[in-house]
DNA sequence: AATGAATGAGTATTCATTCAT
DNA sequence: AATGAATGAATACTCATTCAT
């Protein structure tokens, strides 16, 4: 038996709604963040959904209301951590007027400050831990991350080579070879590294220095 | 100390107890090699012990006769996959009279004929996607695995500085640098590589190729 | 009891609150008919409350405004798909003057038409199917609708003796028998013949000149 | 540590062995005996598994041992029930030689006390409740129950008519009535019937009587 | 009154581990 | 030592019910 005044009625009432759609709209952002957060740590299988819920501060009820399935949870999570920042670095490098070696110091760089050093780094180990337990998240991650990843370090690397500027005798092959140490940064990163006090974790910049001058003077003509 | 009762006592025939004793001795060696395959293909959580013993042709019970539970099962796969190797490199490292590229380039075909291509190793997937899991087996795998292999690749490099063979300015994040794709290439063979016809794999020999003749020029002095 | 604000009686137009009355005042119907339709196809537990309130075309909330547990949900409908019909019935019965064996037929078909063919004839399906689980409901049940329907066919076998058209040895176990295939139609076109192109349903015209003329031939004197 | 006399070892053991597989023999028969039980009282989805797994004397885990669903176990609980029966009594009516009357009674009686008086009963009920829910069950249950069933009744009839001893004009139609007050009488005993002291059961043994009464009279010639 | 987001108790099912034989 | 039947704790997911708007 409640009695709204003509001011509650007015004023409390939409400012109040708004509160919950904004609460609404955030909760996936929200449960994806927790879920990244435990599913990196603690792999797949040994993240039990409640965390994730209590993590995001809500119950487990209202994560099967926006997920309906931990699987789908975890596909939503990689997704969401990837999606949309590569096609960002492509089209800067298509932009890049300077030497290829800059180029691909710019990329390893934009890589490292806008993805290995965020989050959404800690996928890679995630998606090297869990796989082969999900193939079809495993083709989903090829398709939209790896190949495209891949297909852009080897651009770079076939503009040094039409540019005279890079001697390179298996592209595919060194493709890879070059990529190799980036990946193997964030696992590192995510899992041994991440054992503090136990295990001694790699310094990313020294790390990343090292790799773009044995990368350059390796590639280089001459 | 158990008494076999007479009847035991007449019954089994020398014949047997041999057999027995015999499979009773290869027993573990057939648990660990069934769990590593396991555990490499599936990660600690995803895999069931009841699979592993039906994989070493015993019962589920028997596993426990010998590994008292689960984690311990892993820790020893993990332990027993790993012992001495190094060792051997190391004495042969000694021995080399080479060129240090040379060493260099033989210490990456060693490694990758008797460990990298071989089930051990998967280990390095096993620890990347578990190290969180098992903090006390990450210590492990970093003492005995991690830090004598940078050690080693350090010591060739170091011997390529001393010789006026290589030139190095940060040596221990190039040690990193230089031992990150082969890492990288066991995790992705067991992992993604692993996905036959949804994930492209990795051609190991162009790659390790690809790799050494990146690596040597990239550290050669001059 | 809510008083109005202002704004709301001044917003909202006469036209707008007739419809919300109407509204408000066919919703317990509405409910109760989706209600009936879900429970008699797929008994009580597997019937969720939200599709009730889907089916109705309100919110979940709504439905619990009017019904406060799912269990007065199911109480209410029966309650409501069985009030009053016998009475009119009786009525007709009483007035009736041709044959006994007229009579049985007329109210056979009666009960037909306006029960047995209509979503009330439902209702014995699902009391068979939930008296164990709800025994109020079930007892509430034989009083209002079996009890009389019994006295019914009862009173009509009873006129029968009387008049000397029927010869009837125990009078209250061919009562049941004689309602049992009334009973029996019902529940199977609910259950069993529902199971479209699964399971045969069966005829009702002929199922039920079939039975009406073994009764009335193993009734009748002589 | 523990000594085995030579007359443990050769007397307990094999006794201790069979009692063990005795029970793993038994298991199935108790499991589907407590299921039958609680299905019927409560239906299929008031029923937890549990439930049936403590009545039968095991636990849980043992439960799904031996059904790997809830479902299954539903399925196995009414093949066990069924199964064998209809055969059993196809030869019996075979071999009847006396009137097409005294064979219905004879078949009415037998069906009564081998299953109508009996747990398998109250599988009528459960599948009038059910059915709407396994599609699957009805299906078996229609083909492997029902039909036979009815097909039984049938010829019995057809062979009154070949005899000359009934006269029926539609014999589908008329299989039904008289099948019908057998399967209400199950489906009554089981539901409002099992409701002792709330709602008044059917006496079996008049109301068997007063069905053969009136459909012997209602079936025969003249 | 109406909504639908949120809750959390409840349940089927899995699987490491135990233990009688 | 070996077996495999049995256990029961653990966990994903459902759904009746609540409550802020």
């Amino acid at each position: 038996m409640r009695v709204l005044s003509t001011v509650e009625a007015i004023v409390e009432s939409p400012a109040k709604a708004a509160t919950r759609r904004r609460r609404k709209e955030a909760r996936p952002g929200e449960l994806l963040a927790a879920a990244l957060d435990l599913f990196v740590d603690k792999g797949f299988s040994a993240t039990r959904v409640e965390e994730v819920a209590l993590r995001a501060g809500v119950s487990k009820g209202t994560l099967f209301l926006y997920y309906p399935t931990k699987e789908e949870l975890f596909k939503a999570v990689v997704r969401e951590s990837i999606v949309g920042r590569l096609d960002e670095f492509r089209s800067e490098m298509m932009a890049f007027s300077g030497s290829s070696a800059d180029l691909l110091g710019f990329a390893q760089r934009s890589w490292w400050e806008r993805v290995g050093a965020t989050k959404a780094g800690a996928i890679s180990k995630l998606m090297m831990a869990e796989a082969g337990n999900f193939p079809e998240i495993a083709r989903f991650y090829e398709e939209s991350v790896v190949r495209p990843g891949l297909g852009l370090i080897r651009s770079i690397l076939q503009r040094g080579i039409d540019r005279g500027e890079f001697q390179i005798d298996d592209l595919d092959a060194t493709t890879h070879v070059v990529m190799a140490p980036l990946i193997h940064l964030v696992c590192w990163r995510h899992s041994m590294g991440a054992q503090h006090g136990i295990c001694a974790d790699i310094e990313p910049l020294p790390y990343l220095n090292a790799h773009m001058k044995l990368v350059l003077k390796g590639l280089a003509k001459r």
